[in-house]
DNA sequence: TCTTGACTTAAACCATGGTTTAAGTCGTAT
DNA sequence: ATACGACTTAAACCATGGTTTAAGTCAAGA
């Protein structure tokens, strides 16, 4: 099996080797391996779980929640509905987070126009 | 000219009136009057003002530049060009936004049918 | 008069999400 | 041998965005 180093990964994922340990230490990358000095061993599978941390951490899921969730994961065919139940509400939010930032996109719009209007009219 | 009490405003908007407080001491509110007891008082124009502020963090503006934006309204039009270029800059910080909750919905959603799909197979 | 409710302040406190620092351990190339 | 680069840890530190607390002021009603 391939192992990737912690270095390797944080330069795959543009993400610092702090942040990594952080992450760990945090319980959202659970059954990390080391090697016999102590230095962690990214497999595959860790490499596709922070793929999905990634995933949250980018659609602002908390840290506590990716960490339930990842739990989940490692508890095994049991949290199975549970987990579906979180991902359905973790869409719903980035759903309505969507939808919080499209209905003030207008707002914004006004003051672009109305910034340009003014402008053109001050310096005539 | 009608005046509103923190009170009031916070009632309208759903936000504490600590909140408030710290918004003020943050300078995101400039100018805001008093009565003779020292007491805030929200003109038509602070609750506008306020109104802006909202929409700003509601799309995550962060307090630092809601306080420049501000600080800019009060020096007046010497600072317009400054505020549309700030007002373009954050209506595309929205949309990049946008853009990376939606890029990332596809993968929740192959996680939630993945989910259903081994539900099923679990419970036959 | 005295209490109550709405307000004031400064300062302390809190949660979240990390980064930085200091001290140390390896493996490898010189 | 030793120096270097990559890694380790715990603990301290930091930024952001507030909330909470303690002590006080003021106006109005019982």
């Amino acid at each position: 099996m391939k192992y990737n180093s912690i270095g390797e990964v944080s330069a795959q994922f543009n993400i610092p080797e702090s942040a990594l340990r952080y992450y760990e230490k945090q319980g959202l990358l659970p059954l990390i391996e080391r090697d016999d000095a102590g230095r962690r061993l990214f497999s595959e599978r860790q490499v596709a779980l922070l793929q999905a941390v990634v995933c949250f951490k980018n659609t602002h899921m908390p840290i506590k929640s990716i960490k339930q969730y990842m739990e989940m994961i490692v508890e095994g065919d049991a949290t199975l509905k549970r987990r579906l139940a979180m991902m359905k509400e973790h869409k719903q939010r980035i759903l309505d987070e969507i939808a919080t930032l499209t209905e003030y996109l207008p707002a914004i719009d006004e003051k672009i126009e109305r910034y340009i209007k003014q402008i053109g009219e001050e310096r005539p």
